[in-house]
DNA sequence: AATTTTGTTAACCATGTGGTTAAACTTAAT
DNA sequence: ATTAAGTTTAACCACATGGTTAACAAAATT
């Protein structure tokens, strides 16, 4: 797409504009102070990337597919309903502990633009919960599990395993519980969770 | 607090800027933008409010006022866990379905300053979670529910109630569903969630 | 070696922004 | 009626902000 040849800076900008982006939003990131962690002149993030607009769409992109094959896992392999929910809390959990700013980011700029997830949509490989939404329907049916429907089921799963990390202050001051112990509540979820949710929909 | 006479205007700008920092945030709202809305001269949003900051801090401690007594319900009452449950699922759903900014306000510039809950936290009556504590202490240890802990059990019951509100756009893109749709995929959470929490815990 | 293309910088610019000021106006107390 | 206090306005200000420009350096191409 681009056609520099050298892409270090280029990879450097991005790296800052993650940071900055992700830890203050469009509105509150500065292109100085990206300029300024990624050790370069301000015109240069423009040369690059044109203008703010565009980095910031450059840096949610790559955040986004991050995120997506994450989602596909649960979504499109073969295993049963169960050990999929248990591999996906376990693996999306270790996940975000390590990219803690990552699902905050992302909801908080997709509600401040909504049509943004439309350009979205055309550029990054898209989650596709049809194979899921068959899965559930089937092991309703054959009676391994209670009846659900599958999208409820599938927004309770992403709650689940989102939410924690998204509203994680309020979280913390509602229990009384540091950011240490808030982490050991994180890693335990991992199992908990999935807990949870097997004997929510188990007969 | 104020010696203001008469609070017409006061409130005017009030209710003009939780519209625009609720759908805004901090850093996307604009002075200009909040007078015109209120329908008065900019100059008059700093005599009532001195600054941005501060009018900001009202919007926020007002709608956390809103929205703690929600939270106090299920934790302070008497009836069963099972009760609580369900009564706190439907009356929180049917409230937010009437303030669909506000969770996502409150997170979102929670997660921009989080040092600003030890401020909401000495101004607004702050929820406490220790009776619900004991109650599943108690339902745990005379077998009405499974093992689970009390602080799990309670970021369970948020996240599956306020994560849809937070993440809607990111989820009707999954599950390809309208606005239309959505609204009765959350209408239908009312029963749909306490059920999932009862199965969940139940023996 | 000469020339074109690409990368980088400092200085600059127009505009937007939160906030101020001083004067005018309104209301109510004296 | 006069004064004082509270309310409202238009004009203004300093500064931050995204973005541009022109000059220059370094490669790459011829």
């Amino acid at each position: 797409m681009t056609k520099h040849k050298d892409n270090k800076t280029e990879e450097q900008i991005l790296k800052a504009a993650q940071k900055i982006f992700q830890s203050k939003g469009m509105d509150g990131a500065r292109m100085q102070e990206i300029a300024d962690k990624a050790s370069i002149n301000k015109a240069m993030l423009h040369y690059y990337y044109r203008s703010k607009q565009l980095l910031f769409e450059a840096v949610f992109k790559k955040a986004f597919s991050l995120l997506a094959p994450q989602l596909n896992a649960i979504l499109n392999d073969d295993s049963s309903l169960e050990d999929k929910i248990k591999k996906f809390t376990h693996n999306y959990i270790s996940f975000i502990i390590k990219h803690p700013y990552l699902p905050n980011f992302i909801i908080q700029e997709l509600n401040r633009n909504p049509k943004f997830i439309e350009k979205i949509k055309k550029n990054v490989a898209f989650p596709n919960i049809d194979k899921f939404k068959l899965q559930v329907k089937n092991e309703v049916k054959t009676g391994k599990i209670v009846p659900i429907n599958a999208e409820q089921l599938f927004i309770n799963i992403l709650s689940l395993n989102i939410f924690p990390f998204v509203a994680s202050p309020l979280i913390k001051a509602f229990t009384n519980v540091d950011d240490k112990a808030y982490k050991m509540l994180l890693e335990a979820r991992k199992k908990e969770v999935s807990d949870f949710i097997i004997n929510a929909i188990k007969k």
